[in-house]
RNA sequence: GGCGCAGUAGCCAAGCGGUAAGGCGUGGGUCUGCAACACCCUGAUUCACCGGUUCAAAUCCGGUCUGCGCCUCCA
């Protein structure tokens, strides 16, 4: 399996820290308002990535935290007199929702900021103790980025070009700073804000520490992968290795990935554009599924574009799967058991090769529209080579085959058989006696009745099928 | 200014040295009472442009044009 490793701007063949063990760190959103479709991205990405190396067999720890001492979220809390955790705690539990519609797995742990300070105050003394940190005369704690050799690794930047890149807010108010690319650890507090006792003053963490501290203490000082979107390569990923390695004196993530952004129409999202949507904005319209496969149908690290029909297409696409897998169902309940006949084996055995197929795809970098497109080719083998005659053994493996396939993405293409109301089905029978007497009418009428409720009539040749809108 | 990414059919998107996957859409056909599903056919003599390397390039090298991202909170 091959990873595009930030580090090395290269895809490299992973090899975990301890066999058959991923240790993943992703970093989460800040939870100071519903997550947006960018925020969904890279949890849909890293999570199908997680699913495909747990599909290979590696156990994951998969950690992603929630950032719930911020700015943003403290704001919020005043203008609703509340006090800031009531924000947090609310949009932690508001993305959980949109997680699950999203069929996102549950990180193994999802640490909060809050809960993690003594950690960070270790930490941020460890640093100071190094000498790679500072204390300003207010307690503002500062890393010391000189004295990090390796600074800039990362996004591949050297101190030098930063410093003279000419941003005047280098030097706005910050004097206290022995150089202006030195970043906070630790800040005092202001009227009115959260904080906590350090040896420093009352106040609170800077936000790269959090991630530093949290990574550590679920994972370890060394872990495999760290991911993000690439926004986060800079500054926030290269100060995190600064702090890290100064801190723990070891490498701290040996491949760094980072999925690319989400366009709107072309545009970058921001609220003052007006092209702003959130995950539970995308659900009013669309099964989020619609989304998920969406996000998949393009490499992670390539930029999408988002837009309405681009989201028809992907439904449309969608359906196409869950259509297959739904006839496959139906074809399942009156198939003939016993043992596949020879002809089935072979076949069966020809389907293998698309598993091979969407496997190879994935272990390029986890090359997703690539493996769809092998979901794809076996949906067709099914609508060509699967038919009435098809024994249950036969037809049992194939479904499964794109089953696996799908879940590997994330993708629930299996829906259960509801039960229709006796009213509806009561419908249904009548209109397939006018059918049979010929009373197309009748018929057509009854057929309209129900699309208005949202239920969808097929007559094929085994029998009506029904689906909702 | 520094660092980096992209330009493949109407749209989306793989391919990254061996002669253009897949999906959506369009048009035609088969099946069907009709519709839907499905299947078959329909699509790039060509991969932004210009040079070069090679037996061979969408793929490598150089240049041009266009669009975009990061360098500041941001997924």
């Amino acid at each position: 399996m091959k990873i595009f490793n930030t580090l090395s701007r290269q895809k490299e063949e992973f090899v975990p820290l301890v066999e058959g063990k991923v240790s993943m760190y992703v970093c989460g959103p800040t939870v100071y308002n519903l997550i947006h479709i960018g925020n969904a991205r890279p949890m849909i990405v890293f999570d199908t990535a997680r699913r495909y190396m747990e599909h290979k067999g590696y156990t994951v720890n998969y950690v992603s935290n929630f950032t719930d001492v911020d700015d943003k979220i403290i704001k919020k809390a005043n203008e609703e007199g509340v006090d800031p955790s009531v924000i947090s705690e609310r949009y932690i539990e508001e993305c959980r929702k949109d997680m699950q519609a999203l069929n996102v797995k549950p990180a193994t742990t999802h640490p909060k900021a809050t809960e993690e300070i003594g950690g960070m105050i270790e930490m941020i003394q460890t640093l100071i103790d190094k000498d790679h940190a500072y204390v300003g005369q207010d307690g503002t704690v500062y890393f010391k980025t000189r004295s990090f050799g390796q600074y800039g690794k990362l996004s591949h930047k050297n101190l030098d070009d930063l410093r003279s890149g000419g941003r005047s807010l280098l030097v706005s108010g910050e004097e206290q700073k022995q150089d202006p690319l030195d970043f906070v650890l630790w800040k005092p507090k202001k009227e009115g804000e959260p904080f906590w006792e350090s040896p420093w003053c009352e106040g609170r963490p800077g936000w790269h520490i959090e991630c530093s501290v949290m990574s550590k203490r679920y994972l370890g000082d060394e872990i495999d992968i760290h991911a993000g979107g690439e926004d986060l390569i800079f500054p926030h990923h290269e100060n995190e290795i600064a702090q890290s390695e100064a801190a723990n004196d070891r490498e701290f993530a040996k491949y760094w990935m980072h999925n690319g952004f989400l366009n709107i129409d072309n545009k970058k999202m921001s609220k003052s554009e007006g092209n702003f949507f959130t995950v539970r904005d995308i659900s009013e319209k669309y099964d989020l599924q619609v989304l998920r496969f969406f996000m998949l149908s393009a490499h992670y690290r390539s930029p999408l574009n988002f837009s309405a029909e681009l989201m028809e297409a992907a439904k449309n696409g969608l359906e196409r799967i869950v259509t297959c897998v739904s006839n496959l169902n139906f074809l399942l309940k009156n198939a003939k058991d016993g043992e596949m006949t020879e002809a089935e084996q072979k076949l069966a055995e020809e389907a293998k090769g698309f598993v091979a197929q969407f496997d190879e795809a994935m272990d390029d970098d986890f090359n997703t529209a690539d493996a769809i497109s092998a979901i794809f080719d076996l949906v067709k083998f099914a609508n060509t080579h699967v038919s009435e005659e098809a024994g249950k053994a036969f037809v049992q493996a194939v479904k499964e085959e794109i089953v696996l396939l799908s879940d590997i993405c994330g993708l629930i293409v299996d829906k259960k058989e509801e039960i229709l109301d006796a009213q509806i089905e009561e419908l249904i029978q009548e209109r397939q006696a006018a059918r049979k007497a010929r009373d197309f009418a009748r018929a057509d009428e009854i057929r309209d009745t129900l699309a208005a409720q949202g239920i969808i009539l097929e007559d094929t040749r085994e029998g009506v099928k029904w689906k909702r809108a």
